[in-house]
DNA sequence: GTCATCATGTAAGCCGTTACATGATTGC
DNA sequence: GCAATCATGTAACGGCTTACATGATGAC
């Protein structure tokens, strides 16, 4: 899940370790708080394995910087520094990490998976809503629909135990029960909401382009390839 | 954390392994699945450390047994066999566990130790309170009051973050972070109401017996007593 | 007599943590 | 020059999972 989380921070910039801590924090809905030492051997694992590749931090980029605070030209000679480092190579700087094409093919694999394979379901869900952009439209469905049908379940297993015991019931545990039933009965809902938009606007498509059936053959191309790939993955990793 | 909860299920009746994880999936909150391979331990490290004590099987009580389904004679008959059984120890049947003295002890002095602690804020959170009405009124008042800072806290970093980026994050990750953002509200207010219920039940006690302070006195009692135990404790267990 | 469920346990592994070790850069 | 922060990494350990092994009981 740290793996999925990281090819998909790093699609589209280039980041080093500790910004990447970063930006897991507080750009992924809150709740991806990752200490350093599972981030660098996942980093690690991750390079082995040939989805990203990483350099001595060659002239940072406006994506990597920070907010310089004091501004003027302290930029500037960071910039010396940095490259007076990458030739060097020994001076233990930043290593700036870049996704390859596998990687990319690895996400997309790994974003599509059934989310309740990974552990935690709620985090699970969230970090692959966070990454909705880079599934298809039935992905996307697929992800939102699962989650839904996850909900109600424990919900009605919920009711089922409730409905049963509820005098016998600790006062307190009761609260709690009926807080989380509230709860998921909203998320649910919320859920609605979200399915209802993700149909509408695949409605508004189909009326123009009409590839619905043509997408889905893309997709299951798109699992074989990847399908292979993951047994690279597997034997590197492991 | 799961030691807890095991010692709080059973601080009242004697249960067996399977019947244990049963009661920890159903009754606590929905959210306590626990496998057998990580029950069965901790069994065993509570007993080894004197918190709970087991017997194989001494004739099934009330508590223990689960609905019988067809009724009539098939309990006298599993009774018979149980009789049987219990003299001959070799027979890999039902072990029933029950909380020590000691065990007592230590259930109160985790229950009322900082939820922090335990890594998984939401459901460490939700054991306790679940468990609440072992905790003393001040007690009680402080888990709720913690819980509800912690979340104020997330809140207010979540608040920084996406009114920093709103314009440029991900319109997914933005949902999500809206979503997330309005079920910690919800929860915050729900956490007011319990927090306001429990003053209200202190002042109406404070009205007839006026002893508050003599109940924090007995808590750092209590407290002093448990530190020692958590010592031994800790020697045995790891 | 056989299949589902109840019941207990061990072993290997995964995914994360904290604690530790090291060193560069920046601000004062 | 010293502290705070940035930056990377390793080692030990924790708590949980799955998979495996074993066996009793009850229903049909």
């Amino acid at each position: 899940m740290l793996e999925m989380a990281i090819l998909g921070l790093l699609d589209g910039q280039e980041l080093h370790g500790y910004e990447i801590r970063k930006r897991l924090r507080d750009q992924l809905g809150l709740l991806f708080n990752v200490s350093f030492g599972s981030l660098y051997p996942a980093l690690g694992r991750l390079e082995r394995a040939g989805a990203v590749e990483s350099t001595a931090d060659a002239g940072i980029s406006g994506a990597v910087r920070t907010v310089p605070m004091t501004g003027s030209l302290s930029g500037e000679r960071a910039a010396m520094r940095s490259r007076r480092a990458a030739s060097g190579r020994g001076r233990r700087g930043r290593k700036v990490y870049r996704i390859t094409d596998s990687g990319r093919r690895l996400f997309a694999e790994l974003l599509e998976r059934d989310p309740s394979s990974d552990g935690d379901d709620a985090r699970s869900f969230g970090l692959r809503l966070a990454f909705a952009r880079y599934l298809t439209p039935h992905g996307r469905l697929r992800l939102l629909e699962r989650r839904r049908a996850q909900l109600a379940d424990d919900l009605a297993n919920a009711r089922a135990v409730t409905a049963g015991g509820s005098q016998g019931l600790d006062p307190y545990a009761r609260l709690l029960a009926e807080h989380t039933t509230d709860s998921t009965e909203r998320e649910i809902s919320w859920l609605d909401r979200l399915i209802e938009a993700e149909r509408a606007k695949g409605r508004s498509v189909e009326g123009e382009v009409r590839q619905d059936d043509l997408q889905n053959d893309d997709m299951d191309d798109m699992q074989n390839v990847i399908e292979n790939d993951m047994q690279d993955m597997e034997g590197a990793t492991s």
